[in-house]
DNA sequence: GCTTGGCACTCGGTAGAATTGAGTGCCAAC
DNA sequence: GTTGGCACTCAATTCTACCGAGTGCCAAGC
């Protein structure tokens, strides 16, 4: 599995005098909205620094030196380099959405119906929309929740389909094979035991399962352990994709929008890509710093969802480390807002 | 939407003399081979036909005028279209799929395991390893299943989650807001009254539900409203799709990427392209026979998925128009079937 | 001691011309 | 009907010249 590289959460290590960081927040700004290299005389047309584009240009030497620049060749404009990008994001004022995004957020959450999974499904719909990008949603898994109920279904004699209820809402299915053929009244008392035995756990927790050997409690056996069984890997999360279409506008070669997608493809992944984030404490990770090589051309913004004061799920946002980073960052924010306050104050709308 | 204008089944319209097919023939193989403009010395040399480049070319200016063949310019070689692709198609010997891959498949189902989902969705990571192609997997729905059991379950006084499990392995689950608070005891009552109510009916049926007023009679009614109002488009159809990064691999332009990622993004469009093709009685879409301009530089090959002599799924493949349909047709049959058998005779394996 | 205008230099990008060569269409001869 | 021959076409390639955005450096100026 590509895992990053445990690179350091290193904020505000570097700090740059003044005009330097009006030089580069300049020169990244406008890359964002060109896509080109700019040159010294372009910031100083962009910037009101009082200066010539020859000083412009002595300092831009220094950034480069330090890093927060490159040329692509002798005799071109300066591009940012992840470092640039990054302190770019981390001296970035907060921006505000548009109105008529605004509005469009608004319209949206007034206006969702359904299950939280179809609820979440829009929601990575909606920040496409709002932003151009590639977007994430993902669902806490409910591992932590208790069991409301669960239900032995008998589908024919040898197979029943055990039907667990969570308190987070989520409903979980699970074949079991009975060893040997089964009645109905069998599987409705195992059922019965079953609701006995489960309920109020979590799905942590081990229960004492019966030891006799008869029919009944075979099937007990069998179910519970199936539910036990569930794939640490997996912990029931779950991961809308929204946009990946985008990723072909955002990236220009073929062969980054090949691998962008075939991670995008994978859903452990991804949910692994945004924990890293959120782990490392950050909102964004440039380039690099995501830790996955085929996304070193992505920025990847993320924004908690946090539900009662615990984290129930993200959002994230994926485009080209020339992403709109403000208004990005704004979308996430104001969309993992609503997503709160949803499913906070009245859980199951 | 973008629906197809019903274009005519036409299938063995026009036939060729022997001839003309070979020539046909070579030029569409040699086209999929190369993704260049074929040329009529290349065709001589490709099929044994003891007739030199000038009777070739000859017998292309009238495939050209016939709508098989086009040149991108003068003096470049032929290029087929989509007639030409469906000539060659539809005069294809089937092919057999290549020993490695014919393992590949036997291993898989041989070791999959899990629900109905997944296999359904790793039988289409599959689909995409074995041909090189986005694949879709669609289950079908379970309009026409029975329920085999409806649980109302509490998750506070006002609401409740009604679980419901279907003959054919489903479950679904719908919330229900009670007008009322309401006990658990009621809660219980009126899910023992929704399980006499609606076992062993199936969705289309209509049912008769209590018209008294007190809280339990409108618990189920609210609860079978619920269950019925199920949205007509989706039908609880699955669609799963594998491999869309291969779609960055097929198609040259950025735009076509991103038209053809953008539909895949639908899945209720999927899911009706699917359909179409089969209501046509195609096993493959060429070109604009698909009917959705954004999908005009693509092919779709499906294969239904028939259980018990009813029709269960599909499984298709997705590609450029140039693609290797001995194979995709290939793949496509033999998981088409081993998909059957393994939900025919073990059905919850 | 910064700052700056001046200047030579670099080098990607573009435009035009020349060349190449795969492939055609046509035709007269077989 | 088939074929070799041939003139012709035209995309693709190569080469050249050149432009100009942008740089680095430096000596003069505030």
């Amino acid at each position: 599995m590509v895992r990053r590289a445990t690179t350091k959460p290193k904020t505000a290590a570097t700090d740059l005098d003044a005009r330097k960081a009006a030089i580069l927040e300049a020169v990244v700004a406008e890359h964002i909205k060109t896509a080109q290299p700019v040159g010294s005389s372009s910031v100083v047309s962009s910037v009101d620094l009082a200066v010539s584009p020859a000083t412009v240009r002595a300092e831009m030497v220094t950034l480069e030196r330090e890093g927060f620049l490159v040329q692509p060749h002798t005799s071109a404009g300066r591009v940012p380099t992840d470092k640039g990008y990054r302190y770019f994001v981390d001296h970035l004022k907060s921006g505000v959405l548009g109105s008529a995004q605004q509005h469009q957020v608004k319209e949206f959450f007034a206006n969702v119906r359904g299950e939280v999974e179809d609820v979440l499904e829009q929601t990575s719909t909606l920040l496409t929309q709002l932003t151009e990008y590639t977007s994430v949603v993902v669902g806490a898994g409910h591992s932590h929740a208790t069991i409301l109920n669960v239900q032995l279904v008998n589908l024919d004699a040898r197979h029943q389909l055990l039907v667990t209820v969570f308190s987070d809402g989520s409903v979980v299915k699970h074949s079991v094979i009975a060893p040997h053929d089964v009645t109905h009244e069998e599987v409705a008392e195992a059922s019965k035991q079953l609701n006995a035995l489960l309920i109020n756990t979590s799905l942590d927790s081990r229960v004492q399962v019966p030891s006799r050997n008869d029919h009944v409690a075979t099937l007990v056996r069998e179910a519970a352990s199936m539910l036990h069984a569930e794939k640490p890997t997996t912990d029931g999360e779950q991961v809308f994709i929204g946009g990946s279409s985008r990723v072909a506008e955002a990236f220009s070669g073929v062969e980054t929008v090949r691998k962008v997608l075939s991670i995008l493809e994978q859903e452990l992944l991804v949910v692994s890509l945004v924990q890293d984030i959120l782990d490392q404490g950050l909102s964004v990770a440039i380039g690099s710093e995501n830790g996955f090589e085929p996304l070193s051309a992505c920025a990847v913004i993320v924004a908690q969802v946090t539900v009662d004061g615990s984290p129930a799920g993200a959002v994230g946002l994926l485009g080209p480390t020339r992403m709109k980073y403000r208004e990005a960052l704004a979308a996430a924010q104001v969309v993992s807002e609503q997503l709160a306050k949803r499913f906070g104050g009245d859980e199951h709308g």
